[in-house]
RNA sequence: AGUUCCAUGGUGUAAUGGUAGCACAACUGAUUUUGGUUCAGUUAGUCUUGGUUCGAAUCCAGGUGGAACUACCA
């Protein structure tokens, strides 16, 4: 029985739409970010959403960088956001530019004016702002509301031209100042701005708004459904209006809820302050939620697909739990990562009764959740590194770990029993000293015990040494933009620890940045951007669920 | 205050006038050479008041609560 998938709500537009023929059987749909910062996970979901909706409905989707504010835009920003949407898997149609179209715009503008529906305005910014009016006051009309055609025209080409510095005049459309909606009130839709252009240069000293600048180029598109988020919803009945009056193809907008998540922020603006006040390594600290940043720590293009899958789309604001993303990584690298064994927290294991300078190779398993995962070689000797945490002197009840003569079985080895221990003077454990079975070997035990507890080891003469980096939350609350003060009061102080000497099996040794693993028993980890031949470094992906700490945690 | 949008378990999201379901989280238990995975199960929800209807989460009206808007940013 094949179950069906409920409709979100603009995919019932959509075949609504398509079953009308009120787009002509097209959906042409486009993702339009501005070239000012890197792409974030919730960009992930407009991502997800556009080109989605576009494969699904056998139409296309252009890559359309909004880049009418040159003062903030840099072509390092076009970059990353073409290598991130590429890696999160998708193909644009069209790779397009709002600055393409400034020639065309600056034709609508003119066309506004010639229809008496625009006006130069000589007013300051802070003028405007002034006689805007508020929400429960209608603006005024600015002292130069009524110039007539032939003036206007000429004024905004001297702006085009160069003739007037940057405030000195703007270009208005003329609607409503007395409109309940405060976008209507006389927009400003050209300013001045003798800025250089990342892709015109110096062509341009006068630049559209977002408002003159989206619905139209979503118009020259063809763009059946443009998507975007709720904040612009009280821009939609300006998108139509210029549309409206320009008598050009009717693009419709859509509003969905963007994607909040706990313990971060979303705001390029803060994710960049991050960055330039150093908070952050930069935009691509495993910490931080952009996808470049997720890339590095580990995080698969599939678990970030299957989130955004998850996690739907609607019109209400929405706050999503960040164990649902690590939830969706977990679940793409259980299947995906290749086992190792690493040991973190290192503490010597003596195996007493083992030949010294005796070496076995095991073959272990790659990957039990794949059958086709292979096997490797782990050398095996008289003395290990085990995990400190695996060991207690004196065992809480159901730790089925080492202790004070219990038994373990060395993963893919023997079993051992603890016959002994060594502490420094300051009581920490500096030596366990285990007996192991040797009828007990993985594969062909005949031993006929039983034990609770498999624990992972690094043989020690065999160990590579490497740096661990593990994350923990950025922020300490789980809504930072939401608490009392600035945001950066609210990061944990935490949120990476650097672990200089783990031991990892010398499988490892010719690992490249960009590989996965699960270290057993640890959780998912990704050689990071930093890692060289002679200085391994792993990031930490995210931990294994741990029951056994939660046990612990209820003493 | 005005306008617009929104309201379903702890968190998300379905049910489109006809049995309130799914995922995550939480909690039991089984399996397990990862205290992982897998499997079985449990807890828990329609903001409120009226109306329409044989029947309302759904339609209507009023309340309540939340969000957004008052940049020469997008």
């Amino acid at each position: 029985m094949t179950e069906e998938k409920s409709l979100n709500f603009i995919e019932e537009i959509i075949e609504k739409d398509l079953a009308e023929g009120t787009t002509g059987g097209r959906v042409q749909t486009r993702f339009p970010p501005e070239p000012n910062g890197y792409l974030h996970i919730g960009h992930a979901k407009s991502i997800c959403l556009n080109f989605g909706l576009a494969k699904k409905y056998n139409g296309q989707c252009n890559l359309r960088f909004d880049d009418t504010n040159p003062s903030t835009e840099e072509t390092e920003y076009v970059e990353s956001i073409k290598e991130d949407v590429k890696w999160l898997g998708f193909q644009w149609a069209n790779e397009l530019y709002a600055s393409n179209y400034f020639d065309q715009l600056y034709a609508f503008a003119t066309q506004l004016i010639q229809k008496g529906l625009a006006y130069v305005d000589d007013s300051t910014s802070e003028e405007i702002a002034a006689t805007k009016g508020s929400t429960f006051e209608p603006g005024k009309n600015s002292p130069y509301r009524d110039r007539n055609v032939d003036e206007n025209l000429r004024l905004f080409e001297e702006m085009k031209d160069g003739k007037y510095k940057d405030g000195e005049k703007v270009l208005r459309a003329k609607v409503d100042m007395a409109h309940p909606n405060l976008l209507l009130r006389d927009p400003v839709i050209y300013r001045i701005k003798h800025a250089h252009h990342h892709r015109t240069g110096d062509k341009w000293c006068i630049y559209p708004m977002y408002d003159f600048a989206h619905g139209q180029s979503d118009s020259i598109e063809k763009i059946t459904h443009s998507i975007c988020t709720l904040e612009f919803i009280h821009h939609r009945p300006l998108y139509d209006w210029f549309i409206e009056q320009l008598e050009i193809y009717p693009s419709h907008q859509y509003e969905f809820a963007r994607l909040n998540m706990t313990y971060t922020v979303m705001s390029k603006r803060k994710l960049l302050q991050l960055v330039n006040e150093g908070q952050v390594t930069g935009w691509n600290d495993p910490r931080m939620p952009t996808i470049s940043g997720m890339r590095r720590r580990g995080y698969t293009a599939d678990a970030i697909r299957q989130f955004c899958e998850t996690i739907g789309v609607a019109k209400r604001e929405n706050m999503i739990d960040v164990g649902l993303l690590e939830f969706c990584v977990r679940e793409s690298l259980n299947k995906s990562a290749n086992r190792v064994m690493a040991v973190l927290d290192p503490v010597k294991l003596v195996l007493t009764n083992y030949p010294e300078g005796q070496t076995e190779e095991l073959e272990l398993d790659n990957n039990p959740e794949d059958p086709n995962g292979g096997t490797r070689i782990v050398p095996f000797s008289r003395e290990m590194w085990i995990e400190r945490e695996d060991f207690m002197e004196n065992p809480a009840k159901k730790f089925f770990r080492l202790g004070p003569g219990l038994m373990v079985r060395l993963k893919g080895a023997y079993i051992i029993k603890c016959d002994d221990f060594k502490k420094d003077e300051n009581g920490n454990i500096t030596e366990i000293h285990c007996s192991y079975l040797p009828e007990s070997k993985s594969g062909n035990d005949t031993s006929g015990i039983n034990v609770k507890g498999t624990i992972h080891w690094v043989s020690v003469p065999h160990a590579k040494v490497a740096e661990v980096r593990l994350y923990d939350r950025l922020f300490k609350v789980e809504d930072p933009s939401s608490e009392e003060g600035d945001f950066k009061e609210y990061i944990n102080p935490n949120s990476v620890e650097v672990l200089s000497t783990v031991y990892i099996e010398p499988a490892l040794a010719n690992t490249k940045p960009g590989d996965r693993f699960q270290f057993l028993r640890k959780g998912y980890f990704a050689t990071d951007l930093d890692s060289t031949s002679e200085k391994l470094v792993f990031n930490k992906t995210v931990g294994l669920k741990d029951t056994w700490a939660k046990e612990a945690k209820k003493g």
